[in-house]
DNA sequence: TTGTAAGCGTTATCAC
DNA sequence: GTGATAACGCTTACAA
């Protein structure tokens, strides 16, 4: 109604280059270069524009800019599908982490899913295919596949984040999980505990697997048989890390061997774990250790306060995003593939010496 | 090197909708029609297209059309800028709820910030005037403003989530925090608990705000002057809630006429506080009764299980999302500006009877 | 140093 | 029902 031309406009409508140039009385490609690169046209012109473009209040358009260079400034993450293993904690820190440095960076981050199902990944790739983004971090899942495409038909710059994905030529930023559960279970065995009980997350999960790893290995080093480890939890029904530790809970009074010390997977579970057998009557650390992972900042508070192994997820946020500028400034250059930050365990109340009536 | 035109198209290299005419042998427009309007294309040729852009692995390039169009498919989330405090625990499953129901309507979610320092204030304001984004949801935090420039002189739709903002014309979803202290304070009145300390969030923050009169209109309607509440908290220089509850567990302790009930504006500063006091040597909820506000699902296993008003936040991040979408289709249709959909105490174990021995 | 003009990959208008 | 063609707002050779 504004216009008689019924072009699509009508929407948007903020000021454009266009009214820029005729402002300050210059073209158009005047007003491109000044906003660019102002080093490469003359200081009183550059004023000029300046002021014209801030009387206006021009904001550059950025899908044109991006039409036209051929790239957008946008990266995506992929989440795993099940929001609430494992990660869960955590992710308000990662997102933080990522993002700060993305901005810095001058990118914008998009969330490219919370799901995994059929349609989310249709959703990732068509970003991925359409030129919406410029590259992606993906976090603790494997890559998105969808009908014939996949996202690593792509050219598009990925890093994977937490999995180690370097056998499939991914830049991975991934913690030390087997070394430091091995590590905290040595220290278990030091305080004299001989049998175990590991809460597990899905079967076949990474992440599950590496800390799993860790806590046979140290105890082959111990000289104790893999049997000295009961395993529980992994089934893949759980939503949330929190019923697995109830129901690990449950299997645990029902042992006849009791273990004097739990590993969990996460901290989700060793929280809810925790809690259902404090509230079934045993006493922690007295009857029994528990040391988890993630570093969810909760566990300082619980009762007793939880060790955990604390992952530096800002700081291997950032390193994904580092990683990912040098692959989208230097996409042929072939980089190392694998980059370990190291978790450490954080010593709480929830751990101490085996009971002595063993 | 690849090719003799240096045009910046280099990069993306995917196939065009050129393509798909071509190898389907027909006009370019009638690709763009088959696969926008499906129905206004003969069946025949349809197929032959949908073939031929399946074959070639076609994904329309979004930033082109959105360009063309004069719309994205992106909304935007802004986030308050300390993530620590009140939202915190429950961010996952705001994002969640947010991102599944843009999904279904065809838009993708965009993190606008985690700061909210001037750069990421001009950052968000880039995306809204660049063209970037289509709408706003605001988390619980105000309006971003940088320079001359305030998201509110957008045209960009915007709705405000957790924050009552309807008397800036946005419609907002939001839950009845009030009402909600209101009545989980009676029913702590009706416990027989008469001093109450208050942990509060950052002085003149919305949530602190209305929680606070709550319990205030509680005792009030009891015949209690504002005296029988201490207030505890609320300085802004604390990053996380849980070293709220830590520094009031402090100042519980110094109290000469103890509280015996305890009402907290968010779950991270109870869950601290809990713990500080029961290392103290409290009993909860013997010796005090504790609820608060946020529904974090780690307080279900807490020890004592902690009582919490529990937001639905899913539900308010869909609810949202159908307002913005309300926004796009219809930006000049006048709607209801301010939903509220109810939270609820959920009684768990720290809440009990005040000590007899007052 | 600045202006002219072509083109990024779509969609929409118009003829046919 | 389909095909030419002009735009969307910007960047970048190239010419001046």
């Amino acid at each position: 109604m504004k216009n008689n031309k019924d072009l699509p406009a009508e929407e948007h409508s903020g000021p454009l280059m266009a009214d820029v140039a005729r402002l300050a009385g210059v073209a158009i490609s005047t007003v491109s270069r000044a906003l660019a690169n102002p080093g490469r046209v003359n200081e009183k012109t550059r004023v000029k524009i300046d002021a014209a473009a801030k009387q206006l209040g021009y904001t550059p358009n950025a899908m044109a800019r991006g039409l036209r260079v051929g790239k957008s400034n946008v990266v995506m993450i992929i989440l795993p599908g099940s929001l609430y293993y494992g990660v869960s904690q955590v992710i308000p820190l990662v997102l933080q982490g990522i993002n700060r440095s993305l901005s810095q960076n001058g990118y914008h981050l998009m969330i490219a899913n919370l799901d995994r199902d059929e349609a989310s990944e249709r959703h990732i790739l068509d970003l991925a295919f359409g030129g919406t983004v410029r590259g992606a971090i993906i976090l603790s899942s494997d890559l998105p596949v969808d009908g014939g495409r996949s996202l690593k038909d792509s050219a598009l710059p990925i890093v994977s984040l937490l999995f180690d994905m370097s056998h499939a030529a991914l830049p991975s930023v991934v913690t030390n999980d087997r070394q430091a559960v091995r590590e905290a279970t040595a220290e278990l065995l030091a305080l004299g505990h001989r049998r175990f009980l590991y809460l597990a997350g899905p079967q076949g999960n990474y992440h599950d697997n590496e800390r799993y790893l860790g806590a046979v290995e140290a105890l082959a080093a111990a000289g104790l048989p893999e049997t000295a480890i009961v395993r529980s939890g992994g089934s893949l029904d759980y939503q949330h890390g929190f019923q697995i530790g109830v129901a690990a809970a449950t299997e645990f009074a029902d042992l006849i061997l009791k273990p004097t010390a739990v590993i969990a997977t996460s901290d989700d579970m060793a929280i809810s774990f925790m809690s259902c057998v404090q509230r079934m009557g045993w006493k922690i650390p007295t009857d029994l250790s528990i040391v988890s992972f993630d570093g969810a900042p909760v566990c300082e508070y619980s009762l007793p306060p939880l060790s955990t192994i604390e992952q530096p997820v800002e700081e291997m946020g950032q390193m994904a995003v580092n990683l990912l500028m040098e692959r989208i400034d230097a996409p042929d250059k072939v980089t190392a593939q694998r980059h370990v930050i190291e978790s450490k365990l954080i010593r709480r109340e929830s751990f101490g010496p085996a009971p002595s009536n063993v």
